[in-house]
This record gives C-alpha cells, structure tokens and sequence, in this order.
DNA sequence: CCTAGTTGCCGGAACGATCCGGCAAAACGA
DNA sequence: TCGTTTTGCCGGATCGTTCCGGCAACTAGG
C-alpha cells in the first residue's frame, strides 16, 4: 500500500465483500453477476454481504476487464435540438438504458475532431441522421454498434433501424384535409436532407398527382426562426391565394404560420385548415388548437436503446428494422366548415 | 494470451507506442501527458509514434489507474425538459466538456432507485434543482463535487453555484411596463419550489408594495398544458377586469396567455401588454413577438461546467459562486399606447 | 579529480474486477 | 465398493494505464 490516488471514503471492494462473506474473490463475484456455479445459500450470503457494506462495482475495473463501457452514446445534431420531440426521445433512451444499468453519453459534433476519434461507449443511437454530417461519418468509421431513428440515407446503413411510415401519416393527414374542404393544401417542409424530409415530400407531391391538384411547397431550414416561416407563408398566400390549407412540416411550422395568419384575419379552422407534421405543446397552446402527428419521441428513444441492446447482447442480428406506429391527433385547426372539432377530442390511430 | 474477450481490431496499447518509439512505456505515457522527465526529442518520437499507429488510450485502464472516470453527471427532472432553454443549456455544458475531453452522462430519476447509487462520474451538474426531489438527495449523498444551476434551497448546499439576478430583471421587467402604460400587471408564476420561482414572486411582490398596487397573481405547474395556463388567465382578467398586463413566469406561459386574449379579442401589445420570463421560439412567434428575458441557457451551463473543472481541478474553492448575467428583448407586446416598437429591437442589457 | 545535484529514462507494482483452469468433496452409477 | 461425473469453491493471471522509486549518465562546483 504504498500510494493511493485518492483515498475514497466509500472504497469498497469486491475483496471486501468476499471476506465479510467468507468466501472467495472469485465466488463473490460469481455470486454477484449470477455466472458461475455458486450454491444459493453462498450467493445469498455474499449478497446480503454487499448490500451490507454497501458495495458498489468499480466500473472502471469490469470495463477494463470485459472490456466494455457500460455506456451507449447519442448523437443529437444541433440543430435538431429545440424541439420537444428530441427531448422525449432522450428521455427515451436514457430510461430504457437505465433499466439495463447502462449509462448514455452525449455524443456532440463539436471538439473531438480528430480523426480517429472514438467515444468511449459500446454502441450509439443516432436521432434523424444526415448523411452529409461529417460527425456521422466519424461515427460510422469507429464499427461500433449504431441504431438509427430513421433510415441514414446514402451508401452507408447503420446497424439497426427505428423508422415510421411517415408517407403514410402524410397522406393521412392529406385526405383529411380534402374530407373537411381543402381543395388547395400547401406545404411548408424541410430543407434537411433527412428520410423524413424526403418522405414527406414524397408523400406531398403523390398526393397532389393523384389527386390532379398544383402543389404548392415551400422548403424552410429546420430550425428557422419564426418571423422567417411566417414571411414564407404569407408569401405563399400573396402567390396563391387559392391556397386553403397548410402543413408545416417541423416543429413549431404550423403554429407560426396559423398565428401569422390568424392576424391577418383569415379565420383558421374554417376558411384555413392548418396541420402539423410533429405535435408539441405549441400545438396545442394555439388558439384554435392545431391537428398533428405525434412522432412518439419518447417511445422512439426507448426503442432504439432497447433495438441496440438487443444487437450488443446478441439478441438481433444486424441489418434488423423496427417500425414504430404514429397517431394523427385532429383539433379544430381542421374542423372545415362542415362542423366543429372539440378541443382534443378521442384519438384517431393511423394504419 | 489466454483469452481475450474481444479481440479487438484497432487495440493498439501504449506499450505499442512505445515500443515503435523505441522507449520504455512510462517514457511513452509521460511524454504523451507531459507529466515525468522527457526531453523533446524523445516526447516528438514518441507522439509521432501514436500518431502514426492511432493510439487512442483505453479510458477504462485509465479511469482505473487514476480512480476517477473522465466523464461528468448531468441531471435534468424530466418536468423541466420541455424547454428550449434546457436543450440549450445541455449543449452548452457538453460542449464545456469536451474542451475539457471530457464526456456528459446523463442521469435522470428513473430506476437506479437503489439507496447507495453513485453514478459513474466525477462531478455533478444540477439544472434548478428542487429541493425536494429525492434524487437530488441522493446525489448529494454521493460527496461528488455539485455544480448547480441556481442555488439549491434548504439546508444543504453544492460546491458552486451558478447563479442569476432573476429578481432584479423581473423588476426591470415590471418598470418597463409601467413605463409603457401598465397599471395592474398580473403574475402567473410556478408551482416549483426553486429559486427562480421564489425569487421571480418576491420581485413580483415587493414591486406592487412599492408601486401601492394590489397583485394578481396566480400559480401553475411548470410544465402545466397550454389549455389549463388559457384557462388560467381567462379567469383572472373575468375576476379583476382591470388587470392590463401579464407576465408569465415560465416557458410558454405567456405565449400561451397570449394566443387565448387575442382569440377574445384583446389588442395584445396596447390594450394588453404582455411579457414572458423566458425567452424561447414561442415568444418570438407569437403576434406580436413578445417581450422576454433571455435566460442564457447555453451560457449557463457552459459556466456551470468550466466551473465543475475548476473545482475538479483545485483551481475554484468549495462554496464558489459565479453570477451569470442575463437580457431582456424588448418586443411589440408591450409597445403599449404610446408608440410602436419593431419587431426585435436592439437588446437592451439589464444592469 | 571528486562529490553533489540534475536530467532522462526505465522496471515493476499497483488499480479492482473477471474468468480460466484446477482441485477437493459430494453425488452418482454399477 | 470403486471409478466417474458433477458441484462448489478458489488461486492466480490478466486487462492497459499510471506513477513510485531507482539507476545510470551527465553537469557543476570547488
């Protein structure tokens, strides 16, 4: 015992626990973690030894062992980040990985700009991947175990998949529209270059076709400040006054513009039908309240965590795909001038 | 070479650096960290060598060696994670971190239930902490160095403190609307037992002593819906009829307040003014933009991270406590009678 | 030239958990 | 009863890094 880095008050060890048990190293630790052959009275007793002494595994030694972590990571792109979907989602992740002892590292794009940078996590969840990002590709480049909440578009696939037919929610949300008397439904999207993105472009402009309609689409950044959307809706309007309905697609898209408008005197819900592609309290805080799609961020989290476990401890095989089920929430926003939707009223499931 | 648990591809040891180098492995890890005796010849062969091979260290061996763990705790109640300003402030300290090659876990209150939970850290950084929230409590427990954002109320305190004037920009808050024709401001504040909360009713409080007017003021859960705050201020304006403006307290409260007046039919900006203690994308959208504190989210934990190193590494003594300046914006809501304001002014910095 | 101090580098012992292989004792089969 | 297997437990090596102590070689002072 000639040095010790730092003489931690609450150093217990798992030698400790053996010898207060009257076993050995080894047993204690087969007793612990359940794998080898310890009879139930010793497991018992080195158990009830531990709690006892208030044992706590050193992570650092089984890491260096086992070599693992203990820890998955997320990436989240920046840009991404202000919006209550992804915050759900974290929690998602972090509730699932908990329930497995696992910690979550945040992943950033910024530092860690060397080359061979690898973050010190088993495996990583990625939210809406871009395929441009630099980041991403670093990620991929590390062959560590990657989940992703949607397809990663491009030559490269990451090891799992969490998607949702987001064309289908689209085209949903579409007809509903024309069922209350929009003729004209215009499109505020998103210039990321994401599978949802494209998706609901997709859906958009085979929507228009079938139906023998004009598009009328305006791309937007993700994360565009409000007075920006509401200058592109307005001008839509000014280009295309037929236009009787809007879907923003991102978060935060629809309620500007139904504010923007609403001050302008045209009366949402009735003469303008207004929806968005992603529910949040926004949403619902607009007056009337606005029809969405819940993303289910929080479940998306929790799947993607639970789909990369299941890849690390060799319970799916990679390449599988996950997919996870929307609903549409209908709000006066869309209530047309047949009748009148009350505030929130019993969900309508898609598919 | 018995076994290795995983024979991993890219395991390149620092006794590989140091043997390419030529040198003995403690030379190579001095020179690598600058710690022993090196001279520069030998410490240039040697980086070059772990360039050259993509050393990257085993964090796990590391952490072991040095009994601490290279990553920082962050825990967020999942109540306030909702908004802008939290996502914002997680980036911040991520990004304080990795400057610092550190990495961010996160640590929520779900699971890990058990009494002696520690988490795999070296320090702590709380969002507004609650003191009542037994994980808090816990947490202390761990005698991790405790970095909070706002100060913890009660008996017990963190190692540092980042900490705002709140009190003293809600009372600019409440001359500036005065000074723009405000008679009868009204308050809804929160139900959360933090500072800020306290902090934001006694400006509220000792302000209308001073101004001799009767407060309005009423209490809603942080993270209360849109629908229920609507409710709220509708019932406050039947009830006292003279109130001619509104701050709401925390994120979304005063959009939301703001969407249901001007539904009603109130000329929001003139006849009611209305300001937010909280900036975010809401305030902004909102017709029209809505005067706000900027609570400097991402400032805020990038400081509260630089000052959990500083304390880490014994450059800040326990008890520090840094001040962390806010803004407010000054926007059309509260114009008021007089005149008009444009959009987004030039910032005016309180104090 | 001799001693004391400095510089540059190295061997080896930790850190705490895991797990391979081994070894008694108990259980089993005939 | 005597081999053979199974059960229960253990010693010791190992993961990759850090850092203490030591040891030559060199420098400086007198």
């Amino acid at each position: 015992m000639t040095r010790k880095p730092a003489p931690p008050a609450g150093a217990v060890t798992i030698i400790d626990v053996a010898q207060a048990a009257g076993v050995a190293k080894t047993t204690a630790s087969d007793a612990l973690r359940g794998h080898g052959r310890v009879s139930p009275a010793t497991r018992e007793a080195v158990v009830a030894a531990a709690a006892r002494l208030g044992f706590s595994i050193n992570r650092s030694a089984r890491s260096l062992r086992t070599a693992t972590t203990g820890a998955i990571g997320l990436y989240i792109p920046q840009v991404l980040a202000h919006t209550e979907h992804y915050m759900s989602f974290i929690y998602g992740v972090v509730n699932e990985a908990a329930a497995f002892d696992y910690d979550v590292t945040l992943i950033v794009a910024s530092g860690h700009a060397k080359h061979g940078y690898a973050p010190h996590v088993d495996g990583i969840v990625l939210i809406d991947p871009v395929a441009e990002d630099p980041m991403i590709q670093r990620l991929l480049d590390t062959g560590l175990p990657i989940v992703s909440s949607e397809r990663l578009l491009g030559p490269r696939q990451t090891t799992g998949v969490v998607w949702s037919n987001h064309a289908h929610y689209f085209t949903l949300l579409l007809e509903h529209l024309a069922e209350r008397g929009a003729r004209h439904p215009a499109l505020i999207a998103s210039t990321t270059h994401s599978e949802w993105s494209f998706a609901v472009q997709q859906a958009y402009a085979d929507w228009c076709r079938a139906a023998d309609v004009a598009p009328h689409q305006a791309l937007a950044p993700f994360a565009a400040p409000p007075p920006r959307l509401q200058e592109i809706a307005r001008a839509m309007v000014t280009d295309a006054p037929e236009i009787d309905a809007f879907i923003g697609a991102g978060d935060g898209v629809a309620a500007a513009v139904a504010q923007a408008l609403a001050s302008d005197g045209v009366r949402i819900g009735s003469r303008m039908l207004i929806a968005s592609g992603v529910d949040s309290s926004a949403t619902l805080a607009a007056q009337p309240p606005i029809t969405a799609i819940n993303t289910q961020g929080g479940e998306g989290g929790q799947l993607c965590a639970r789909l990369l476990f299941d890849l690390l401890q060799g319970r799916a095989e990679p390449g599988v795909e996950l997919e996870l089920p929307l609903e549409i929430y209908y709000r006066a926003s869309t209530a047309g001038n047949a009748g009148h939707i009350s505030s929130r009223p019993g969900r309508k499931r898609g598919s």
